[in-house]
DNA sequence: GCATGAAATTTCATGCTTGAAATTATTGGA
DNA sequence: TCCAATAATTTCAAGCATGAAATTTCATGC
């Protein structure tokens, strides 16, 4: 397996090209990833992980345990241990013991995390849509199509890749 | 100016649309840039933000002050005075008084430096060839054209966007 | 000359992120 | 039973990132 990447090496047009696409993705997915960061601190008073944390745990009333909150954002366990901590001193989350696990921890949203959290989704997604707004449906379709076979590529961190997305 | 995101908010499809793609360009992101982060640590024990700067440098041999480092890579000054810290703590980028302004400082890749990034810069491209593998250049082509588009919207925080990519 | 404002940079506090080590609890054999 | 492996989580140290405040130096008008 070492080296295989060499492989390419004898198409180094391609090689070139596929690099340009890369640095485009990054440079506009930071672009707009720092925007609606900015928005959340500025309007909103609050981050991005925090938001990501509540999306995650908006989707199930139960609750999810701290392992499964992490992998669901494909983030350490220990990230999240902080995150959920600092949403809870705003009383947006609930930490309560799993029955019979004494090691477990359940974690959902409060009212006051719900009812924050419909306010937080609708703002990003009027965010999204107007700074995609420019974006005809056709491009934005076929890019869909295209993401999706990247994300799938077998190249990427050892397997990877449920079909949930 | 205020709540002109919710104009868009008639054409509830598109939004969910934008919003999805929005999603998966993240999910995708993040997946590769991942997937590069932990080859740099595992293969040449560095980071992605230690390369970005080498990178940044490599470009000009006389060097940069560190505001045009900070704005070339879109970080605040902060920041780039820790990375260039370390990296001079390894000898890679050399820290030279700049000549008749006792506030600024150039920085510069030593020797040491450019040969290093020479090597991860060859490494870096090879990671990313192959991870766009299957990505048929058409794709790609495309796909560069479309973000074009997306880099240059001017919904983006505030102006935005040279010419340079 | 000299004060005052602007410029270049660093420092600082806070938070996010990771991987590794430590802690506590559960489980499944010997 | 009990003990070793595993599982769920937290703790920790290091680094990255930000925006705000502080520092030093420069430039300009008076």
């Amino acid at each position: 397996m070492s080296g295989e990447e060499l492989a390419t090496a004898g198409h180094p047009q391609m090689v070139r090209q596929r690099l340009r696409l890369w640095l485009k993705l990054l440079k506009a997915t930071k672009l707009v990833e720092a925007t609606i960061r900015e928005r959340l601190r500025e309007e909103y008073d609050t981050t991005l992980p925090r938001f990501d944390v509540l999306a995650a745990l908006y989707r199930f009333d139960e609750g999810l345990k701290m392992s499964e909150l992490s992998a669901a954002l494909r983030v350490s366990n220990g990230n999240v241990t902080g995150i959920v901590e600092r949403l809870a001193l705003d009383g947006l989350v609930l930490r309560v013991p799993v029955e019979g696990d004494k090691r477990a921890t359940l974690v959902r949203l409060s009212k006051k995390g719900r009812d924050r959290f419909s306010v937080l989704a609708d703002a990003h997604a009027g965010w999204v849509g107007a700074i995609l707004e420019d974006l005809p449906p056709s491009d934005c379709e076929r890019m869909i199509a295209i993401l999706d076979a990247v994300g799938h590529s077998p190249k990427l961190t050892g397997k990877v890749s449920k079909e949930n997305d």
